[in-house]
DNA sequence: CGTAAACTTGACTGTTTTAGTCGGATTTAC
DNA sequence: GTAAATCCGACTAAAACAGTCAAGTTTACG
């Protein structure tokens, strides 16, 4: 599982631009005003708007009073879709989620359970907009206490 | 966050045990065995059953026709009990999870994002027994679908 | 036109983490 | 007493990470 400092500062940037776009905010946003507000160094956020824009979630003003626009609503731009741009795909398993996932003994005991788990994180991920962050919605989260069992949850369905 | 190979490894071996357990083994259970059946070095297998042993989730046994032991039952031993023996601290966050999190700006607009897949993480992995895993019993799940937007989920409740 | 502002690109670097090895020491059953 | 196993700490190669740097290209504006 991957969610790295390049992914933090990815959400955090596209977040701030989000944010400025809900202040009136028309004009395109300059990397250098973001790595201010956010304290990220800007040859750092270059890298990062650079796969932000390969993958379609900005678009870019070049020149002079150039910047970076969203290139959707914030309402319509996951979190997950961010730090997919940028992170490696978020792989939890060994045997790269394929079907095999075999040792000697066949498939392995714990494969179903990475696979899951990187379901869930997709899943937590994918269910929030960058406008559910900026206008601090509250954030969905497993029905589960500290010392709920599994066989508990599956009654409750 | 972190889960790495460390910790894969762990919940593999953990898991190993406990099925041996299961289909009626009582001795101790020997690195090199385990290691064979889940193809991991066994010089590796000491460094983290070391982890294992002082965060107290197995018994070792020294000297010959020694090995180990889980120190309680399937049922009773979390997947991340067992990650978080052999993994750094899971921390998402940039501020240490402290209340801080503060840039020039304030409070950094994406704390609370990453503070709750922190604890949708923890959850999962908490739900989750040894036992569970070396069952396949059906495992806990967001009820996410593929675009559900945040307000709906809200409004399900 | 010229120039400065901004994005674009790719190579480069230092540090940290990770996965794994190695050599030996200790304990214990037989 | 010896072989089998855990224990322990140092060590290492490779990868990932965070960040820098240098040199472009594009564009607004005077």
């Amino acid at each position: 599982m991957k969610i790295s400092t390049r992914g933090r500062y990815a959400v955090m940037a596209m977040a701030d631009m989000a944010q400025q776009k809900a202040q009136g905010h028309e004009k395109p946003i300059k990397l250098s005003d973001i790595g201010a507000r956010q304290e990220i160094s800007l040859n750092y956020l270059e890298q990062i708007f650079g796969d932000l824009r390969r993958a379609g979630l900005v678009n870019s003003q070049r020149g002079a009073h150039g910047g970076y626009h969203l290139a959707a609503a914030p309402d319509d731009i996951r979190i997950g879709d961010v730090i997919r741009a940028v992170d490696e795909p978020v792989d939890v398993t060994r045997c790269g989620a394929s079907a095999g996932c075999l040792t000697k003994q066949g498939r392995c005991l714990t494969h179903d359970l990475w696979a899951e788990l990187g379901q869930t994180i997709h899943g937590f991920l994918n269910a929030i907009s960058l406008a559910d962050v900026v206008d601090g919605r509250p954030l969905p989260s497993l029905p589960v206490g500290e010392t709920v069992r599994l066989a508990d949850m599956m009654e409750a369905n």
